[in-house]
DNA sequence: CCTGCCGGGAG
DNA sequence: CTCCCGGCAGG
């Protein structure tokens, strides 16, 4: 999928800002079809008018004016973009407006997991959307098949809100920024951000090595006039949105505030950088750990078990592998713990995954296979984890 | 008993 | 990090 979007059919996207239908009859062949569905659909629910309209449109447009001008940067850069254009349109409108959501049929496997029963409870909600949905003994190979574009869907904007944000707004203030120089007792002053590269990297960094090629971009920072409060403010701090912090799905259509400019509602609370990947893949029975559920400022999605009240909005600390409060465990002290105290549940710092599930009914990899076909276990179960296949 | 899986250890 | 397993808890 990220290769259809290859760099044709964006740079079309590009020129002519806004018309995906352009783009749609220069790529008519095997694949493209399916995108085109896609993009239509998108245009089909982004028209029906409100607020996200125009911050979806703008999403791509940003993305293509970026690749526009980084010509010979990296292919898979573009590529990495064209599918971040892609699954923007094929997912948020699922979850944004739910009441349209029949037009994409085959979208809903994309975001499928909170549009689910998991709406009550919230509690495995996370897992719903990204293990198999419909376990069934031939999973083995529908997870790789199935399963993973999923995840890579989900990885992708992931990835989009963490990197290609600074990348959008950096391009923007080429046509009417500057670069600065931060180099001690430099400040130079460059209109252009491959230029300002090229100064650090020659003059300070000494000399063009690959090694040095990412550094440059600690070393200059940009002057523009207008674009720190122009550009879309929000999706940088919080990837949070709606459809993941919502446990009623009822919310996610209750917002149309202009707070929902994270047209990118990304599935996962930014607690969960890095490790995300990792949870998707194998070790999925990790993710109590890192799952924290933030809301973004001034949203009223709240989950009913929202946490401790206090918003978390650390912007951007990674926090990789930091063990924050389990959703089992939000969900027990909020369910069970009748002295459940403001300033106890707001320093669950030492909350680890103590808390053991109740045998769920569902048949687990042993139950499945048996004993004697460990090897087809799913690796938790092998691992004696909690089983990643068959999840609860 | 069996089963699921947490916690922790080995490499 | 991956892989394994002791041991606990629920059924």
């Amino acid at each position: 999928m990220a290769a259809v979007g290859s760099r044709a059919g964006l740079d079309t996207i590009c020129t002519d800002g806004q018309d995906e239908l352009v783009y749609m009859q220069c790529c008519g062949q095997g694949e493209g079809v399916g995108v085109q569905k896609k993009l239509k659909a998108g245009t089909e629910w982004s028209a029906d008018g409100n607020a996200q309209q125009t911050n979806l449109l703008s999403f791509p447009r940003s993305s293509g004016v970026d690749l526009l001008y980084r010509s010979p940067e990296s292919v898979e850069m573009d590529e990495i973009m064209a599918a971040m254009v892609l699954t923007s349109l094929s997912c948020s409108p699922v979850v944004q407006s739910p009441p349209q959501r029949d037009l994409l049929p085959g979208d809903m496997e994309c975001c499928g997991g909170e549009l689910s029963d998991s709406g009550s409870s919230g509690y495995w909600s996370w897992d719903h959307g990204n293990v198999s949905p419909a376990p069934s003994p031939s999973v083995t190979e529908m997870d790789r098949s199935l399963g993973q574009p999923t995840d890579e869907g989900l990885h992708m904007e992931l990835d989009q809100a963490a990197c290609e944000e600074p990348e959008a707004r950096r391009c923007k203030s080429l046509s009417r920024g500057a670069y600065r120089c931060l180099w001690p007792g430099c400040g130079k002053v460059l209109t252009s951000r491959v230029g300002m590269k090229r100064h650090i990297r020659i003059l300070h960094l000494g000399g063009g090595s690959e090694q040095s090629h990412r550094e440059e971009d600690f070393y200059y920072t940009e002057v523009s006039s207008e674009d720190e409060e122009t550009a879309p403010p929000s999706p940088a701090p919080s990837f949070s949105s709606g459809a993941w912090t919502s446990c009623s799905s009822t919310q996610s259509q209750s917002t149309p505030g202009p707070q929902d400019a994270p047209v990118q509602s990304s599935p996962l609370s930014q607690s969960a950088p890095s490790s995300v990947w990792q949870i998707h893949t194998e070790h999925l029975y990790q993710a109590c750990a890192s799952i924290q559920v933030t809301v973004s400022p001034g949203s009223p999605t709240f989950c009913n078990w929202t946490p401790t009240g206090d918003v978390q909005q650390k912007p951007q600390i990674p926090a990789s592998r930091s063990r924050s409060v389990s959703v089992g465990e939000q969900w027990l002290q909020r369910n069970s713990a009748p002295t459940r105290s403001q300033t106890m549940s707001a320093s669950p710092s030492r909350g680890h995954c103590s808390f053991r599930k109740g045998r769920g009914e569902a048949k687990k990899c042993r139950k499945v296979y048996g004993v004697e076909r460990r090897d087809q276990w799913c690796t938790a179960c092998r691992w004696k984890k909690a089983c990643q296949r068959f999840p609860d």
